[in-house]
DNA sequence: TATGCGTAGT
């Protein structure tokens, strides 16, 4: 009856049950332990089970398996060692939990431990392992090795190519599926065409855009159920076609949880709030997903009265819930708010710390965000790379450079964005042999084709005067983005090869990379430094005509400063003076450091004097013209200056 | 083994 009640989401009526029952076996232990598990309230479920005298292997694998479901892999690896004894399942809970948090390595190692005694489940656990991480060649090696094969080996394998947008290979295999095994489906008496291979490919069809073809094998489908009508349905819902949604979800015979929340979530995230709420109040068991989908719709669109008094009433909030409403204080720096609901709540887990420290450091309070940290008992991948990027975005590269290495002594395995991030640090620090350390562990940690990764070893390489190391990554890397071409053109710019930067400008336009307004910045301050003015002027007239992007203060700065370096103060003067965009201090600084190098005394006290007007307290501008006025003598006008 | 949503980092 628990398992029953907490199957069909009612986990209140659930616990109610199991605090009315005088007699408890290990079974009815069990049965709350897994239905509290998969509500997600993991503590909950562990002060259970440590209250539980007489444990069973079933009362150690439902346990495990709740770890393992909010990846909370190490408590999963402690019971694991712990329990008295192992069945089948339990090696096979492990490895999924290795696998599903991308520890293949370990889910191998016990893959290969097992050895003799592993069956079909074993090796479906390291096929869909290997194909979460896109290594789709090892999944299909070790499926091609399997023994005997079952329909969830060929689901599996499915998956694996349709999950990384593998289409070709997935048609193929699809199409071999129907082909040579409707014998052994017989066989094992699946039925056949079996929809759980249809669905996965249908998802793999709306996923790369075919929609029409999605609908087609959805059409030729026999036995569609609930899951290819709620598949469907949100294909259409991701293709933004919601009156065609709205149209099937009003057809299809059953409805499930899924398919309402499918529903409101589609039209939460086209703004129709009021039609979201609409199917909310027609849904017969409001759950706390649905919801949450409602609040995140108010949150996205910043009405957070609304989503306030919205939270306030829904019953029995889960984590998420909390999460969720924290969250959307935290977007709008509402972290007084934030702190609030943290303090309130009872069961916090990993993605609520990590939100508050994601709060801090968007409000700048990296103090607190660093306290936070200090607080968790158990910090992820996630926490380190929140607290590392907020010290970078706050100017704080040191301090980003600094939790790097403590994360690492920590023996937290850093992902491609912590190696990015380390890798800005160094840039902004021009640390080249913190730098070139961390490019070592980019290349022991296997995310050198990561575009993140790499556009951030383009940029350290050029920042710390390395323009040719800059150029070897960039060739090297399998895929580039408008990024890539930006960081190289960029980092030739600054190391003084304007040439080189125009050249790679006119590359990228052939190859059929859209240049955006970043890219101008850099090509123009490549032109600027060594002095190519038509090529630079021609290129700052095309950026409008041509790319239709309106020049910004820093297009107009690269300006003023190219006809400067050449002496073409006047015309550098007339682009200042006309300027479209709001004026700023860099484009007069820019001009009055022209006027220095030549000298021209006059324009040099215009620029000097708007200067003054957007930095009052800004002194160096007042030094440079002191200097100018020095060197030509003007003696009476450098006392002036100076007082 | 397939479907949805929400929370977390580049």
């Amino acid at each position: 009856m628990i398992t029953q009640l907490g199957k069909s989401g009612k986990i209140e009526e659930a616990v109610k049950l199991f605090s009315l029952m005088t007699i408890k076996n290990t079974v009815t232990y069990n049965s709350m332990i897994s239905t509290i598990n998969k509500n997600g309230k993991i503590n909950d479920a562990r002060r259970l089970f440590d209250n539980l005298t007489h444990r069973s292997l079933v009362s150690w694998n439902t346990m495990i398996a709740g770890y393992s479901h909010c990846d909370r892999v190490d408590e999963a690896y402690r019971l694991f060692v712990e329990m008295p004894k192992r069945d089948k399942f339990s090696w096979t809970l492990m490895m999924t939990c290795f696998a599903r948090n991308g520890e293949l390595e370990k889910a191998r190692e016990l893959f290969d431990l097992f050895l003799d005694r592993r069956d079909v489940a074993f090796w479906n656990v390291m096929v869909q392992g290997y194909g979460q991480k896109g290594r789709f060649a090892e999944a299909k090696k070790l499926f091609d090795e399997l023994p005997l094969r079952n329909v969830i080996s060929w689901n599996s394998m499915l998956s694996c190519y349709t999950r990384n947008g593998e289409m070709h290979l997935g048609r193929e295999f699809f199409a071999g599926m129907a082909m040579r095994d409707v014998v052994s489906w017989n066989l094992m008496k699946i039925p056949y065409p079996n929809v759980v291979s249809g669905v996965t490919m249908l998802c793999g069809l709306a996923r790369s855009g075919k929609i029409l073809e999605a609908r087609r094998l959805f059409d030729q489908m026999e036995n569609n159920n609930v899951v290819s009508w709620n598949a469907m349905i949100s294909a259409y819902l991701k293709d933004y076609q919601i009156e065609e949604a709205a149209r099937l979800f009003r057809e299809m015979p059953n409805r499930d949880s899924v398919s309402w929340i499918t529903m409101i979530d589609g039209y939460v995230h086209v703004g129709q709030l009021g039609k979201a709420r609409e199917i909310l109040n027609q849904m017969p068991y409001k759950n706390i997903a649905a919801q949450t989908a409602i609040l995140s719709g108010y949150i996205k669109n910043k009405i957070m009265d609304e989503a306030c008094q919205f939270f306030n009433e829904i019953a029995g909030r889960d984590i998420a819930c909390w999460n969720t409403m924290i969250a959307g204080y935290a977007q709008m720096g509402r972290m007084d708010k934030a702190l609030d609901l943290f303090k309130e709540m009872e069961d916090k887990d990993l993605v609520t710390w990590n939100t508050m420290i994601i709060g801090y450091a968007k409000t700048g309070e990296m103090d607190k965000a660093v306290k936070i940290i200090e607080e968790m008992k158990i910090k992820n991948v996630v926490s380190w790379n929140s607290l590392i990027s907020g010290f970078l975005h706050n100017g704080l590269s040191m301090d980003a450079l600094n939790s790097f290495k403590v994360m690492a002594c920590e023996g937290i395995i850093p992902d491609h964005s912590t190696l990015a991030c380390g890798l800005s640090a160094c840039a902004n620090l021009a640390a080249l042999q913190v730098g070139k350390q961390v490019h070592v562990k980019v290349l022991k940690s296997g995310h050198l084709n990561d575009l993140f990764v790499g556009n951030a070893l383009i940029t350290m390489y050029a920042k710390c005067g390395r323009i040719f190391s800059s150029r070897l990554i960039f060739d090297d890397l399998e895929e580039v983005d408008v990024i890539s071409w930006n960081s190289l053109i960029a980092g030739y710019a600054c190391n003084g090869y304007g040439k080189e930067a125009v050249q790679l400008f006119e590359q990228m336009v052939l190859k059929g990379v859209r240049p955006d307004h970043i890219t101008f910045v850099g090509v123009l301050s490549g032109c600027s430094h060594i002095g190519l003015i038509d090529q630079g002027l021609k290129l700052f007239k095309n950026m409008s005509e041509i790319y239709s992007i309106e020049p910004s203060v820093e297009h107009y700065a690269c300006v003023v400063d190219m006809l400067g370096r050449v002496g073409m103060l006047y015309e550098a003067f007339e682009v200042a003076r006309g300027l479209k965009v709001r004026e700023d201090a860099r484009i007069w600084g820019a001009l009055l450091a022209a006027c220095k190098t030549h000298g021209n005394l006059k324009l040099g006290k215009i620029a000097a004097k708007q200067l003054s007007e957007f930095e009052p307290d800004e002194t160096s501008s007042f030094v440079l013209l002191s200097n100018m006025q020095a060197e030509a003598c003007s003696w009476d006008e450098v006392e002036n200056t100076r007082l």
